[in-house]
DNA sequence: TATGAATGAGTGTTCATTCAT
DNA sequence: AATGAATGAACACTCATTCAT
């Protein structure tokens, strides 16, 4: 039952943002009664909190799994993979995460506390980063700037591809970013 | 009139988001009655959408003299730089910026209708890269995919800077973002 | 089990009120599930007038057994010692009935019917002042009057005392109350 | 336009009671939209507070005025007629003063403060029989349980003849009561 | 032209009541 | 009989927009 509430809010709230999404919208995508989604969400507010925390954390798993025990540069490509994988996935929610993450859209965002998420999801990728650094086989960049510029580098690809932006396969997407990332755009 | 109306819900939308925004407010801000805003707007939608409007418009106008008659290595930095440069003077629309281009948040996003500009503007950009491709300085790479790596990057780069999840400054987020596209992160 | 549902309720809308009071509030106190209270009650409504109407007869009937067969200044002072004793022990139910008596406070009062009770109730009293003014002990005062003054000052009186208004112990209630209507307040 | 609302609120808070007026309807009643009742007050309670106690106010300046320098015994028949008279003229607010004082029915009702209006008042009132008493014309009884006393029995009286439970003029409500007050009801 | 009081449609939330188990 | 999860009608309050002055 909160299942099937929390599924049909990830659709409407990714359909229409948080405000245009009325809560009798998604009771009736849920085929519930709006008393029933306030059984198990004391608000609005919660309800779309844990639309969106549980696919971050999600996502988080995925990627904590796919890294472990890599070396650095493996590492770093699975990681790529398995985002661009994750949000083919889930396309409702990609376009929820994007009005989300790096622009809380909601009053209190506090509640929602995905700043704490974002600082720790990034600390984590930035490991990989670290480890390379010391193993020297990367150069010695900031490490969270790089993993900052894979990630929105990942975001905006998928949201123009998403949109319809410019027309790239996901392999593509993935093979011109690690190329990019690992070795740049100048030819020498 | 309408210049401080504009400014003024700059101010306010920035501050609180287009929802939790009363035209009020704006009013308030701006120091004129509520009528007078809709003798200027014939909505709040159409002024949140002529505050943005305006500004990419400036930021556009900004890069594309920038770039012009430069060669593609430096107009790729001094894109950029320009960028960097524009939102940390912007800080107030730069927060809107990051609610909105990506992750439109009102209804009736067509109104907007900044997919058609961001289309144009990553033309525009794309030229720079399509041109290095020419020249054989850049790799035969998607000029556009190459652009929105960039523009995400930079996106990210100098959210995570308004928010304080990383420590660099304006300077260092330019040299290692262009570090990075024209040589990657590989050290051999 | 409706005996339990009755005394809880009584708890309950005594200490919040009816509006205040929710259906699920007197399940829990009375240890059982509000499909339980709705075997017994059709409505909430229904409930509430049971413990009102209860909780009157048993007054009515200690008041009625006290004032038999006594001569009327007698019935009147038992009367007045009857419905003090009744309140003191009854402080939860005071508060409602001070709630209900003279102000009903729910939607199709008719329903509750309490007027009728009360006409009735005061009738019964009102044989006092009647025979005492048969007998030549009262003067020749509108006997519902009489009765009405009476119960009025001891509903004033008991409010009074139980919200703190006045430092009276219930002793002195009923004395003073006595004093006055059989004497009066002047001193010669 | 505040007293239009005031008016109306009045009126159907009085028919109805609290819970079950509308705040539409007020607004039906006055000739003015639900929005415009909130420009005046901040919420359906503090209208309902509002409408209480400009009256009481109105009340207790009608009474004070009407006691200023009499003698004890012909102040307590003045403050006597005063209560009756204006609680003939205002037959709506009258029902609704049942419903409250001594009863209120809202929820925090400490912010209607009626407690400390009526404690103010009855000590006024009180002071015309500690003036008796001081002067030799009352007996020594409690002030305040005399001031009770005759209060809780006009309330009693009225509501009776309001309700049609007793068939008495409004000057035989003021004789009856001062008679029994003064007098007591034994003829000796 | 500028004002800001008035409007009223729109919506999150509550809770008495029902009914499948 | 007893349960308590599910229902959905009801309502206070908000605020973008209008328009008389």
């Amino acid at each position: 039952m909160k299942e099937r509430i929390l599924k049909a809010a990830e659709e409407v709230f990714s359909e229409k943002g948080y405000y245009n999404t009325k809560v009798y919208q998604i009771a009736e995508a849920a085929g519930v009664s709006v008393g029933t989604i306030y059984r198990f969400y004391e608000s609005k507010e919660e309800l779309y909190a844990d639309v969106i925390k549980t696919k971050l954390k999600e996502l988080e798993k995925k990627v904590v799994r796919a890294i472990r025990g890599k070396e650095p540069e493996e590492a770093l490509r699975v990681y790529i993979e398995t985002v661009v994988d994750f949000f083919e996935d889930e396309r409702n929610f990609f376009e929820l995460f994007m009005r989300e993450v790096g622009s809380l859209v909601i009053p209190n965002e506090e509640r929602l506390n995905l700043s704490e998420w974002y600082d720790r999801y990034t600390s984590k990728l930035s490991k990989i980063i670290e480890d390379g650094i010391r193993k020297g086989i990367f150069k010695n960049l900031h490490p969270r700037a790089v993993i900052l510029i894979i990630s929105g580098a990942l975001k905006n690809l998928l949201y123009a591809s998403v949109k319809g932006f410019i027309n790239l396969e996901p392999e593509d997407i993935k093979d011109t970013l690690i190329e990019i990332v690992e070795r740049g755009i100048l030819k020498a």
